[in-house]
DNA sequence: ATAAGAATAGTAATCATTATTAAAATATTG
DNA sequence: CAATATTTTAATAATGATTACTATTCTTAT
C-alpha cells in the first residue's frame, strides 16, 4: 500500500508542486523528461493516479477532456479562463462564503452535493 | 450555413426528443440505428454537433469523458447520480433563486460566470 | 431537369488514457 | 550484506471517444 520512493516519483511530485498552471499529464510529461529524458508517458499517468488516492497531490474534476493535477492538496476554487482556456486558482473569501451558502442550500433541497467552477478572463488575457 | 433537411438528422432530432436520459452520441446511435440500420457514428457526431451550434439542441457541459445531448434548449440544471452517474433534469424554483443569487454573487466578484453541476441520487438509486 | 452544394456511409486517423510485460529498481528478510 | 520478494519502470500495444477524409448519394436552387 505504501508507494516506494522512485527517483520518477520524486520529480513528478516536485515539477507539479513548482508549477501553479494545473498541468495536463503530458504537460507535466513535457516538465519531468527535461529532468529525466528516458521517463515515460505512461508513469506520468500511473505516479499521477497513485499519488492523487494516496492524497499527495489533487485531481481536478473540471470540465474538458483533460484530466489536470494540481501540487496543492488543500481544497480551493478554480477558475476557467473564458479566453486562453487556462485555469487559475480563486483565492477569495466571499467564495468561500458563497460556498458555505450554497452547501446549506443544496442539501436542503434534497442534493449531496455540487461542483461549482468559475468562469472569467485570467489576468494574463485582461478583462474585456 | 442552412442546414438541409436529411432523414437522418430529423431522425437524430426525433430520437433526442423522445428521450429524457441526456444520451452520449454512441447512446443515441444506438436509438437512430433502430431505424435507420445504415446510419454511420461519424454522423451522429456532426449532426449533434451542428444542431448545437445552430440551437436546435443542447449539448451539455459537465465532467465526465464523454459528451452528452438534451433535446430541450430551455436552460436548467442537472443532477449526477452518485450512484449510477446518470443525468436527471432539476426542476426546481429554489435551484433557479440560487443560480440568480450565484450570477449575483459572482459578477460581483469579478467572475463572468460559472457552471453548477448538482450531485446526488436518482429516483431510480434511492436516496440512502 | 440540371447543376452546384451539402450530407452520407464507410473508413482511417487522432487524441487521451489504460493495459501489458520483461527488465530494473526498491524494499524486506535472514 | 546477500538473497529474495515486491514494486516500478520503459516501451509498447490496446482501448475508447472523437474527428477527418473521401467517393458516392442526396438536397436545394435554378
Ligand atoms: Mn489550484
Ligand atoms: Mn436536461
Ligand atoms: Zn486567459
Ligand atoms: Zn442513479
Amino acid at each position: 500500500m505504501k508507494l516506494s520512493n522512485t527517483l520518477q516519483r520524486r520529480v513528478i511530485i516536485e515539477e507539479l508542486r513548482k508549477v501553479k498552471s494545473h498541468p495536463t499529464a503530458d504537460e507535466l510529461y513535457q516538465l519531468v523528461r527535461q529532468r529525466l529524458p528516458q521517463v515515460s508517458l505512461g508513469t506520468i499517468y500511473r505516479n499521477l493516479e497513485l499519488l492523487s488516492e494516496d492524497g499527495q497531490i489533487q485531481k481536478l474534476e473540471l470540465t474538458g477532456k483533460q484530466k489536470r493535477f494540481d501540487g496543492n492538496i488543500k481544497e480551493h476554487y478554480h477558475m476557467r479562463c473564458s479566453n486562453c482556456g487556462c485555469i487559475v486558482d480563486v483565492e477569495d473569501k466571499e467564495i468561500d462564503a458563497i460556498h458555505d451558502n450554497l452547501q446549506v442550500l443544496v442539501e436542503r433541497n434534497g442534493f449531496d452535493g455540487f461542483r461549482l467552477e468559475l468562469i472569467g478572463r485570467c489576468s494574463r488575457c485582461g478583462n474585456t
